[in-house]
DNA sequence: GCCAACGTTGGC
DNA sequence: GCCAACGTTGGC
């Protein structure tokens, strides 16, 4: 099992959204790097931390769940969405997403400062500087820390 | 709104 | 395969 952080924002589609919808497929994705993560190895059950980026202040405000196995983003082939991709071949489609789940939304949330403060979450990628990817991995440990933060 | 960091594109 | 130009992300 993996632990993962996932980045939206909140005024496009945040932690409240998607415990309107329960259930959301990740569509958009358009980076590289970011869809080998779903495509080779997010497994159903993993643990995502769900975090607000362009917000303020940015942070982690809850948990989503991978609820799917991988499959095609259907927006790549739709030329009126921004997703749009032509170059992608529907025999073979270039970018991937999982459906997720609504776990939790945190009494507060862990703000990008609390993650930078915290001397047990060095190493976490989000708090590192000029991190643009969407979707990282995240070690169990620091997982658990900002679970026990955010309680 | 600014700008640093980074990814992608395309000419050569 | 290099690298300049360009686009995007996201904190501030």
């Amino acid at each position: 099992m993996n632990y993962w952080l996932i980045k939206s924002e909140p005024d496009v589609f945040g932690i409240d959204d998607l415990k309107k919808a329960k259930r959301e497929p990740w569509n958009g994705i358009r980076n590289y790097q970011a869809r080998n993560f779903m495509r080779d190895d997010m497994e159903i059950g993993d643990l995502a931390l769900f975090y607000h980026s362009n917000a303020k202040p940015p942070g982690v405000v809850g948990i989503a769940e991978v609820a799917s196995a991988p499959y095609p983003d259907d927006l790549q082939f739709d030329e009126k969405s921004d997703y749009y991709d032509p170059k992608s071949n529907p025999d073979d489609p270039r970018w991937v997403m999982v459906d997720f789940n609504f776990v939790e939304k945190f009494p507060q949330m862990v703000s990008l400062n609390d993650l930078k403060a915290e001397k047990a979450l060095e190493g976490m990628l989000v708090t590192q500087r000029g991190s643009r990817l969407s979707i990282t991995p995240v070690a169990k440990k620091h997982f658990d820390k900002v679970c026990k933060m955010a309680r």
